[in-house]
DNA sequence: ATCGTATATCGTCGAATAACGATTAAAGGA
DNA sequence: TCCTTTAATCGTTATTCGACGATATACGAT
């Protein structure tokens, strides 16, 4: 890993996609399911439909989640490529 | 690690404090020097004193920061307990 | 006792975040 | 075709963040 402010910045930006506790656990089911679709989370958090909505945005801007649209919902995934990159980043802290 | 709304918030918690460049260049720097004086971050960085102060002050509530008084000035160091708590809740995601 | 240095804190401001309900969009099924 | 389901987006509101300058505090040195 380098240690440039750049890479700072790029660490940063992962840190802050989960800064949110509703983020991690959305994170972390993903991991145990695999994979689901948008509604599943919303049972499972204490939280709107439309911030779940938000959340998972935030994750997948980050590109730490990745969605595809089946008809009316939407397959979210874990982008498991960036997760381990973010592990690697950690560890080299 | 496990996974209750209580852990993510505690993970969620020092993504936070990890959560901005600066922050994130101030803890690779402790890293690197193992302890220096809230002005030698100053330099470093393109921030205001007050500024990295409250930087400083973000890391240490998270507990990845220890700073003591030393006269007139503070002498910052790295909790690597924490730190490496924090590398093993990241890699057990 | 005063001055200078080093930090922390305060107050402020604009920007970003988090949450929600309401609305819209896009299928799929009746 | 119309209704239902699913998810994204919009608009709003309250809160937090990030940055700064100014001020306060705490020592050490003169």
């Amino acid at each position: 890993m380098n240690d440039t402010p750049q890479d700072a910045e790029t660490f940063a930006n992962i840190c802050k996609a989960l800064a949110h506790p509703a983020r991690i656990r959305i994170v972390r089911y993903l991991k145990a399911v695999d994979q689901c679709i948008c509604g599943e989370i919303v049972q499972i958090l204490p939280l709107a439909q439309s911030t779940v909505s938000q959340h998972l945005k935030i994750l997948k801007t980050a590109g730490l989640v990745r969605g595809e649209v089946e008809g009316p919902r939407t397959c979210y995934c874990l982008d498991r490529e960036v997760l381990e990159q973010f592990k690697k980043m950690t560890a080299a802290i």
